[in-house]
DNA sequence: TGACAGATTTAGAACGTTCCAAATAATCTG
DNA sequence: CAGATTATTTGGAACGTTCTAAATCTGTCA
């Protein structure tokens, strides 16, 4: 079944010219005579060839293999599959292909799907690390002149470029408006303690009590796993406190969901008894119920962002590691007792 | 800053050997002293040398470009991302890389796609196919000998190896479980008419009617985009019949959910007032509220299935096609009224 | 010690493409 | 129509690997 395959020689054999011009026509160069392209082209269409980018690559200095590696922590979390969406859609118009590879946050399996991107010659890396990942592990492909962008979360001492949300300026966004609805005790619940994006939303967080002029406590800052599961568990931890929070900053919209299944578990509805707010806006966190308060980040735009820069850098060679921030908005629901009007009210027709 | 590319023959020369007995350590073959083995392998990470596959792909006759090529129609559909991770699991630990794209839907985008990840000479290809996409699309791929699986969505007359999930049984059995809770009026809602999906889970429905003697009612048939807003949509124009439903079977979760928003806006409460049950088991089926009756399909275990299929069939090279079914279960939660004891209640501690 | 077997190593020809330099064909120019 | 351009076409040498066949080395045995 599987035919011999059918190179530029066949199809100049077959097309009688020379390989040399069948090249030509295959890179739309203007130098070959419309006549001779045209029947080019037919044999190549008759014959069923396939162009062998691998061979051609190989000639090429500077090898254009026109593909995008694309490597993320969690695919199942749907903000990194939107990410994902977003740098295909600019890839792709620009003409490169999408190699997209999860980590699932495992190190080992993240140094082995770059090893295998590297090898297959990528002519760039979006990368949104794995828990642990450290400047060291990226210095080897800067180092062989690989464009790389570190997108989601940031690592300490990284000389590449970056596109990451403001999370600072959107966690201050979030507790300064629960404390503009009355708020005196807000937790910030979640994330693991050794991430740059938990330094920077808890940072936010404090800028905002500050600017408040509340003594941030330290028993209300509880970190977990950034999951639904690591929700439930944070704020089951942060009522038992002496003076227990009317209200919670969370690491992420799944924290977040989880804070809401704790709270309902304790008889206490969210949004009415009890003020929360995520960070992400995932897709569900416009339909939950109640709909969730929370950081907008727009995934799909972080991604195209993360690829525009890449495709820049790779065009120009530029050396130099640029840093994106993108801006966040507060996107006010439900679930922060803001919007209450609208909830309740929605069990008559 | 991008260095020389370095070859075997760099290494070959730093290490006092020759270019092929490099090679031979690169395969890892046991005709190599184990001395030199070593040395090899020092100068090796030394240089920072990396494999150039492309070359090696050229010089193999059996192309073994270790990559596997996953075509999906909606990478923002949970659905598709978790098929994704579930073939990326298989696949990885075969020793492969992934090559991911996703055409949303558009058929061009999905022909582009495929020819590029052919010029990259994967080694198969895993495709949930774009709606639209023919029979003859897929003929040039297995005519030159490429393993290909169909998944998730069939296509009427391709001979090639499918894993799909058993739409019917699936759809039967949502529609059963409606009936035995009393319901006798049973809308179908949302999906594209010309989808074997589509036609399929109908077939389902129509079945378990048909054994209730219950003459299938066409007004209570309507097709809609498989989307969260066609669900509105759907359930918009079931409720204007002369005798509406007073449940539905819907296409697939997104439908599901979107019928449970558009109930809501009419004042009427899922799994109160209406009965609603989904297809897929999306990850926010079980932590919606109400929690969503949906029959379940593991896209993970589908993901895996497809993989480990396509493996079989480029391993042995093996020309028949297979087709696997992969079973489905109905998930009883709340959205359909059966077990309603759990969710009115919660108010209350 | 010379020949033989096994263990290692190696030169050089592929693989399918691009690119350079040079050849050939076609078209002008006066 | 010769010479000069310009438009096309073309050999053949790369590119970085693998593979085959053959070369070299190392002991061993008679």
């Amino acid at each position: 079944m599987s035919k011999e395959r059918v190179t530029v020689i066949d199809i100049a054999r077959a097309a009688g010219v020379s390989k040399s011009t069948v090249s030509l026509v295959l890179q739309g160069s203007h130098l070959v005579n419309a006549a001779t392209r045209d029947k080019v082209n037919a044999v190549i269409r008759e014959l069923g060839y396939v162009y062998n980018r691998g061979a051609a690559n190989l000639r090429q200095s500077r090898a254009k293999s026109g593909i995008i590696g694309v490597v993320v922590n969690d695919l199942t979390n749907s903000f990194f599959a939107e990410l994902a969406v977003g740098v295909d859609d600019v890839v792709q118009s620009a003409g490169y292909v999408q190699f997209l590879s999860n980590t699932g946050e495992n190190i080992d399996r993240q140094r082995q799907v770059i090893a295998s991107m590297r090898e297959h010659g990528i002519s760039g890396l979006i990368i949104s690390p794995a828990r642990g990942t450290e400047a060291a592990d990226l210095k080897p492909l800067t180092a062989s002149g690989l464009p790389v962008v570190l997108t989601v979360r940031n690592i300490a001492g990284a000389k590449v470029s970056t596109v990451m949300s403001d999370n600072r300026a959107g966690s201050s966004a979030a507790t300064e408006h629960l404390l503009k609805l009355g708020h005196r005790r807000i937790a910030y619940l979640g994330g693991f303690d050794d991430t740059a994006v938990h330094e920077e939303r808890l940072a936010g967080y404090r800028d905002a009590l500050q600017a408040a002029e509340i003594e941030p406590s330290e028993e209300l800052v509880i970190s977990s796993a950034p999951s639904r599961a690591g929700g439930v568990d944070a704020i089951g931890r942060a009522m038992t406190v002496a003076a227990p929070p009317t209200a919670a900053v969370c690491f992420n919209d799944a924290v977040a969901f989880g804070v809401c299944d704790g709270l309902r578990s304790r008889g206490m509805e969210p949004g009415r008894d009890f003020g929360v707010v995520g960070f992400d806006d995932v897709i569900e966190a416009k339909t939950a119920v109640p709909a969730l308060t929370t950081v907008s980040v727009d995934p799909q735009g972080t991604g195209r962002r993360a690829a525009q820069l890449l495709l820049k850098q790779i065009n120009s060679g530029s050396p130099a590691a640029e840093a994106i921030i993108t801006s966040v908005r507060l996107v006010v629901r439900q679930s922060c007792g803001a919007g209450s009007s609208a909830y309740p009210e929605r069990k008559a027709s």
